[in-house]
DNA sequence: GTGCCGGATGTGGAAAACCACAATATCCAA
DNA sequence: TTGGATATTGTGGTTTTCCACATCCGGCAC
């Protein structure tokens, strides 16, 4: 896992570096970038914290990055900077999942707030995504049988019903039962559909 | 329950004509208001659909009325309809929950998909919202002391646990879980777990 | 004050879950 | 070919759930 940080993606030097100044000097973790191609090619999966991007820049815009990153799988909360008010864009952009929508000139504190907001809203889902990752590796240890007996189980059946419904023995459904609590580190029926329910689908 | 509707909310008679006439032709139903005042003086709990909202108006302001409505706890989607680009305003009203924001001129086409879109998502929400009322509705039937033994049931505990727990004979704790059964209108522990965390919280 | 409700408890039994020990069969990879 | 994972079944026994029948107590409303 890499550390958190804001990434400041903006091809204007000066602005760049008065921004990752302003950040830094609120404790915000912060790496800079001078191009869209630049931030991408340094992502990872794992890249995390947040994203400041100026809208438009040489070569590749921010909205094009946005999109590579969509593409991508990433669920980084991006804060886009614009210099040229666009309502459209901005509406269509946050409907797309944009964290935020500063325009220039924007007030500092403002920025660096939802900076940090952003990389709080992101830790958070991290937490939430190693969950649901830890609860999908478990499901996926299961075998196809004891699938079956675990949809069963969580409609409320019977071991005599389920048995039934598969045409086999309820001491097989007994056993299947057991081995997928064991995987599922679970002691009972109700700590099972707790887990399956809470975080993720 | 009233009925769906586009409710569309602007003090200039020609244009709220010119839209009703548009939604109308694409078989969304609409009613028309000269002013937020008097779409408040009209709305009620049971208001649904969505509600289209001209930003400036004379008296009291588009987004006045959505303060207005989300201080009387009203979840009805909202369009905003907006003559001068704004991109901080826009911004700030989408993140505040308005479900979108149009700048005049607009697409007659996008506006009515999205007025439509808003309606399913109102119907949907109060899909949701209703089986969440009825759950809620049972949880309240409860007596304490049920509620006591339903936490339990639902970390997975054994009678004899929370009897335990509670200080009092597993009898009564069967007693109990029996009665908050037939009030939950559940069968098995599984069932009301499964109850519980689908919609709502 | 009588009745209803919530709460508590007991006996006793049927049904289901839970578990240890034991065995067989198939498929697939080392 | 041997071993592991998956799937199947049985015996026998303990624990828990689930339920019918019955009793007792305190608060509160009519």
């Amino acid at each position: 896992m890499n550390t958190p940080q804001a990434h400041l993606v903006d091809d204007d030097d000066a602005i760049r570096d008065a921004l990752a100044w302003l950040l830094k000097s609120r404790g915000l973790p912060t790496a800079t970038y001078a191009s869209a191609e630049d931030f991408l090619a340094s992502w990872t999966p794992d890249t995390c914290g947040c994203l400041l991007l100026d809208m438009r820049m040489e070569g590749m815009s921010g909205l094009d990055c946005f999109d590579a990153l969509l593409a991508r799988g990433a669920a980084l909360p991006v804060i886009f900077l614009t210099g040229h008010g666009d309502v459209p864009l901005a509406v269509a952009t946050l409907k797309r999942g944009a964290f935020d929508f500063f325009e220039k000139p924007f007030n500092d504190n403002e920025l660096a707030t939802r900076v940090g907001e952003a990389m709080v809203h992101d830790a958070h889902r991290r937490a939430v995504h190693a969950s649901a990752d830890s609860i999908n590796l478990r499901i996926q240890s299961l075998s196809p049988r004891e699938r079956q007996i675990m949809d069963g189980i969580l409609a409320g059946k019977y071991n005599k019903v389920i048995a039934d419904e598969l045409n086999i023995s309820m001491r097989t459904v007994e056993v299947h039962r057991a081995n997928l609590f064991e995987k599922m580190q679970v002691k009972t029926a109700v700590e099972l559909a707790n887990l399956l329910k809470s975080p993720q689908a």
